[in-house]
DNA sequence: AATTTACGTGACAGTTAAGTGACGGTGGCT
DNA sequence: AGCCACCGTCACTTAACTGTCACGTAAATT
């Protein structure tokens, strides 16, 4: 199995340093952030296979993270494990409330964490998750996170590859500008509605590139927003 | 699964919070409303696919709200969840009696309720679960907005597609210019009764667009204005 | 049958929504 | 630092839809 990337999230660096040496022996690739935005843009980026997530961060706790991770559809299948200190039985509730797969009061012995992880892991690669998402020639593949029309890569941006993730997996619906942002962007995010449009037209354009043309795929339902649809396809 | 609009009924903005997170992260579509009025607004104008009550609300209790979804028939089939505090079992018995479809006793687990929440959509809408009007072959579905007769989608303008989507939700009733524009276009916009014409005649072209001819859906009601009506529908 | 009234229809111009190309900014990477 | 990829926004173009009119036609009224 290709080593999986496992995301630290801790401010304390003696925590991290602990956790990624334990990590490292155990085959995992580790990656580190101290705070809730390069956590949050290095998930995104670099879609790690977990998520360990200490409870107390400066600029915003651990939840608010959590809570970003869970409400966005490209981000909400990563099990998240919860650090948290043993006296804060309230928190754990809470956070497994929120969508914490699991958590791990500290101090905690890395051989545990380890276990922890490995079941999770376990969970949600064997389980009813595909990795791949078809139309026809079209194909998503969620590991590599690659596009393939009729089995050869075409290029686009990280945002354009959420979107097309979201509207294949959400076909034959009409979504507003504003819905796509909340579930592409993640809600509490602010950027216009009329970005969506260029967006829209970024991943078009991408879906045109291949040997077979793919962009209509992506039709605008005017006073809408746009719809993903494969009806109507025409053979050939 | 295609995201279900469930309305939640409390006075608390935490509870509301709480519970808009918890049913975001589920893909709900969650809308609010702190008192009775409001509710049955939302209920009779977004039509949820369920609603969670809770019982002690100001302006009259949650109980008078459930009577009257109960009684109209319209919105009698919408499932409710009654939200009740732990000690209150007497309220949980009431509640059954006008209707309420489940309980849930605070506090209580998110997870607990979501569970709940699916199990009652399952067993109200049964298998397949996407919003559309049907008559013979012509369908409308409201996810897609989009029209198809026999299969195979028609091209409207969007206010062509409301005013069929009325129409198909309001059929055998003879409406006025001004009704139609009042539901259609909105109240208190000022346009000409005759433009409803206009699009009437639109809806009619578009309906005779496709493989079989659906204009005649449509009547003229001569003095008033118009009705969708599918009696005497010509087989074949 | 003539007249009146209501609806049907095609065309038109103003308005609104979406498509598109360009640009500056940011952050990662070498 | 310098380069590169990508993002969000803007200004402008293009396309689609809207509401209204003028005129044609059918139905009621006389």
């Amino acid at each position: 199995m290709a080593s999986k990337k496992v995301l630290i999230v801790d401010d304390e660096f003696s925590i991290r340093d602990m956790l990624r040496m334990a990590l490292e022996i155990a085959d995992f690739e580790c990656l580190e952030a101290d705070n809730i935005q390069d956590a949050h843009r290095l998930v995104v980026d670099e879609r790690p296979s977990i998520v360990l997530l200490d409870w107390m961060l400066p600029g915003g706790s651990g939840i608010e993270l959590l809570r970003r991770l869970k409400r966005n559809e490209t981000t909400a299948e990563i099990p998240v494990i919860m650090l948290t200190a043993k006296a804060a039985e309230d928190n754990v509730i809470q956070g497994l409330d929120v969508g914490a797969d699991d958590y791990v009061t500290k101090p905690f012995a890395p051989r545990e964490l380890i276990a922890r992880i490995k079941a999770l892991l376990r969970r949600s690669v064997g389980g009813d998750d595909r990795d791949r998402l078809e139309i026809d020639e079209l194909v998503l593949d969620i590991d590599s996170r690659r596009i393939f029309v009729a089995k050869s890569p075409i290029e686009m941006g990280p945002t354009e590859f959420n979107l097309l993730q979201f509207f294949m997996s959400h076909p034959e619906r009409a979504y507003t500008r504003n819905q796509l942002l909340d579930h592409v962007w993640g809600a509490n995010v602010y950027v216009e509605e009329r970005t969506v449009d260029v967006h829209i037209r970024r991943l078009r354009k991408a879906l045109q590139g291949g040997v077979k043309d793919y962009s209509d795929l992506i039709q605008t339902v005017r006073g809408t927003g746009y719809r993903f649809s494969s009806k109507g396809m025409v053979a050939g």
